[in-house]
DNA sequence: GTAGAAGTTGCCGTAGCGAGAGGGTCAATC
DNA sequence: GATTGACCCTCTCGCTACGGCAACTTCTAC
């Protein structure tokens, strides 16, 4: 009726040092524990145990684990919460794997020879951009852009085209918002900016001070303007008071 | 052209303990550390700063970054290698967020109803496995078939169709091998049994003493030589035979 | 001279154990 | 009674890639 620590882990398939892992951090407790301190396991343990593998099998932490054993939490809502990270990581890893695949082709050679025109205007552009910051912000600012470059190195016609898509999509919504007269300081706007400023920071690591001297961009230098009021001339003002009070009022950005 | 490692931080969107962290590990070393102990990094910094970043986000492990970088292995081959690694984890959480669902459909009660049959003569196999390795091997044996057992609590009807299809190919094929004659203890026949051997230890942690006795169990009970001599009705003693051989010479079994 | 910003080293914590070191306990055997 | 070998115990370090804090020094500005 009682089985030793190593008994256990061989009828379970695990290390006996697993076994007091599970001990120490109070997972599955021996049913006893003789007075030389050895652990003695019984039925009841062996079916915990049980459980316990079969949801570790399932990638679930071990806090989890005894969280869903204690029934603290409805073990469906906690498989449910939990199926959303294993499918979110899934996700993660497949766009990493696409990602290599793109890269090795890459590296094979098999260039981005049809899309060339495009890519060499995208390299142009980008010169131009590098320019403009480093004659406005300096030396460290067109670094910055070369680094934040580096990262969609990758990018296939198709991602920029998306990523292009998506910004027209931004640039709709808030050229509506400006043209129902909201105040580009307004809750309503700074919510919208909100999404411009995610996007951004998503692909260049900007802080608060970067953000707001963005604003300036956007206003003052004629590619920049041209891009933003490519649908609506009054958008590249409206958009810049915006991002200076979302720098202010949403990221505690100080004038210096 | 010397830039402060807050500066280079900011520019990069790293955190300054990241670039200290890589200072210490060998992967990033700043191109001049002055009197004081502070670390100035240059250029040349930033572009390896900046190949860095691009593997890490494709989750390559800084040695490997490092190794990649240090050309000891071309680029290329190591991202095909690291392809594998990644496509076979992401394989994996597939299979998980697959059984998630499952599962969560059965606690949801809707039962595995459509073949409920199925599943009752299942469970009464299993009971009269448990039976026989109660009466032949002990109570141990039998918590450890429940054990297993619970691992597999997931499987629909056509998991459980798939590993009957896969029992039946490998009890051909060592059926096709005894009859050519083939001597069970002879290389050729532990190469298959190696197979086996490693189905049922993915299923049933088995160590060599419990394989070995397997042998007893395939030849000596009755519904087991059903099973594995259902084509061929001398295969049973045959693969007995063969696996006491597979754990005798290659699982190193000594007889007690 | 003194504040404040920015730099340094160093240590603890993370998840889930693996792999020892160093030392007791138990059953069987000589 | 002593030895042997198989178990068992409790440490502690190591692994990834840093985050976060403490304690201290240094630079810069007023």
């Amino acid at each position: 009726m009682q089985y030793s620590i190593s008994h256990v882990a061989k009828m379970a398939g695990v290390s006996a040092r697993t076994l007091r892992h599970y001990d120490e951090i109070g997972l599955l407790a021996p049913a006893a524990v003789s007075s030389n301190g050895y652990r003695w396991y019984g039925r009841s343990q062996l079916r915990r145990l049980q459980r316990i593998l079969l949801l570790r099998d399932l990638d679930v932490s071990l806090p989890q684990i005894n969280a869903i054993l204690a029934g603290d939490d409805g073990e469906a809502s906690a498989l449910r919460r939990h199926l959303m990270l294993v499918t979110a990581e899934r996700d993660r890893l497949d766009r990493i794997a696409a990602t290599i695949v793109r890269t090795l082709d890459d590296l094979e050679g098999q260039d981005r020879l049809p899309d060339e025109e495009f890519f060499r205007g995208l390299d142009a552009g980008r010169a131009q951009l590098a320019a403009t910051l480093q004659e406005r912000f300096g030396d460290a600012a067109a670094s910055t852009l070369q680094i934040a470059a580096a990262r969609t190195a990758h990018w296939t016609r198709s991602d920029y085209d998306q990523a292009a898509a998506d910004g027209r999509e931004l640039y709709g919504r808030l050229s509506r918002t400006r043209q129902s007269g909201v105040d580009p300081a307004s809750p309503q706007a700074l919510d919208i900016v909100a999404e411009h400023y995610e996007a951004v920071h998503a692909m260049w690591p900007v802080d608060p001070a970067a953000y707001h001297a963005l604003a300036d961009l956007i206003e003052g230098d004629a590619q920049q303007r041209g891009v933003v009021g490519a649908e609506d001339r009054h958008l590249p003002p409206w958009l810049a008071a915006a991002i200076r009070a979302y720098a202010i009022h949403r990221l505690d950005y100080r004038r210096p």
